[in-house]
DNA sequence: GGGAGTACGCTCGTATACAACCATCTCGAC
DNA sequence: GTCGAGATGGTTGTATACGAGCGTACTCCC
């Protein structure tokens, strides 16, 4: 197991909750975890360290982060500036490709929405904001959002499925102003998608509780959450998403 | 040498080009430069590469970024959003010694202005955008403005001494704001100011040409920006402005 | 009984050594 | 002369070993 196989695999962990906020993480039991030695686990704690999921002290040990309230909210207004953004980026940039593969994910999803398949619509919701900032042709903005949105699926842990249906219908509005190619458009409707979805997150109760022990997440219409998989490394990663299914 | 303070230095002499975009760093070559052992190194380079200074090719090694024209303009115009979002919540939450700080630091720059002491408004506006972030409240914002700075640093290798006397009376006008506590005027002067800056920026044209061998920003009249540093700052990470500062 | 000093264990920090792999150059065949 | 296969050097990847500092618990003294 590589190294960034390690830092995926942490940050998974982290993300579904097997680590909770606060927990101490021993190098020497993470290594024994992922079967590996001590020096990779320290590389990939240096980056999680970066993205912020952790934080060390020195000679005492690495803590998984803890997010405030507000932190959590900040989140979340933040993405709503980038998103948007990316999305009138996205409009004069995209590639006809693409723009097929958005198409082609909507209609993914529309499908999905007709057939209550909502663990599906959690990775093809990721899939779909992963690829807008893809189109919006700055491996920058890509990279931020892509951990905004790790982290925000890490705090609130669940993309709440009741709203399935208009999220979907805003994609298809989205899809449209690309392919019309009108940033101002595109702009407008993704902060809308993005209001949306944060009304969502902020009004329903947190439910962090129970997550406790090992593998706590059996909770199963709500696990599937977080899939915003890996996009940073370019070899072979885009199948694994390790985070999106569950076993 | 912690390894924090390798990574530190590996930036800076990044920012300052002394290793040029494109350049191969091999671990050993920086484990000598800065008299440590290449575990530290190792550990310095997946957080800068988690920063996107650097990027690395398994069995390859490890390479200083190359940041595309469009890419750069994005820089400065992500900064634009969060920036101003990051005023109105200082304007709601900044504490009174915050405020203070900040007023000490206008009062100094202001003086730099009228003795031309370029060299030190560099550091000082870094130093006021610093604390302006902090008092935003959000460790998440801070750090975000953080690492946007440095590479908007790293990009365009100087602070344009030209537009400090405009620059640090919108300073004024920033703290004025915070201190009535009143986030739209907040938000307005900081999107006024940034958008000042960009405007900056963008019309200089940029002299990245000549940058080949070590210390190629002699064009006297701009050079003062990108300063050397060279980690003065021992305890804490807080003084990032190493960057900004000249000999 | 309470507090301070001290010894111990645990974990991190760093260095060194070896294995895996890529890049380049050389040599030979066509 | 050109192309390909193999050997070689160099760099990264990983494991192991040892030193350094923190936290805890114990002991000793007051």
């Amino acid at each position: 197991m590589s190294p960034q196989q390690v830092c995926k695999a942490i940050r998974d962990d982290i993300i579904r909750r097997v680590f909770e906020p606060g927990r101490r993480l021993t190098e020497e039991s993470l290594a024994a975890r992922y079967g590996v030695s001590r020096v990779p686990v320290r590389e990939a704690l240096r980056t999680l360290e970066a993205e912020g999921f952790v934080h060390s002290r020195k000679y005492v040990g690495t803590f998984v982060a803890e997010l405030s309230e507000t932190e959590a909210a900040d989140l979340l207004e933040i993405r709503g500036l980038l998103e948007p953004l990316c999305a009138s980026r996205a409009a004069a940039r995209r590639t006809p490709e693409q723009l097929g593969r958005l198409k082609e994910l909507v209609a993914l999803g529309l499908d999905a929405v007709a057939d209550g398949r909502l663990e599906e619509l959690a990775r093809l919701n990721s899939r779909f904001h992963e690829v807008l900032a893809e189109a919006s042709g700055s491996t920058l903005l890509s990279q931020l959002i892509d951990q905004l949105s790790q982290k925000i699926a890490w705090v609130y842990s669940v993309e709440l499925p009741r709203r399935a249906h208009d999220s979907w219908q805003e994609h298809v509005e989205i899809c449209a102003a690309l392919e019309a190619g009108d940033p101002e458009r595109a702009h407008a409707a993704v902060t809308r998608h993005i209001s949306h979805a944060e009304a969502a997150y902020l009004f329903r109760d947190r439910g962090t509780g129970s997550a406790a022990g090992g593998d706590a997440d059996t909770d199963t219409d709500t696990g599937t959450g977080a899939g915003t998989g890996a996009g940073t490394e370019a070899g072979t990663d885009a199948g694994t998403g390790a985070v999106t299914e569950a076993p």
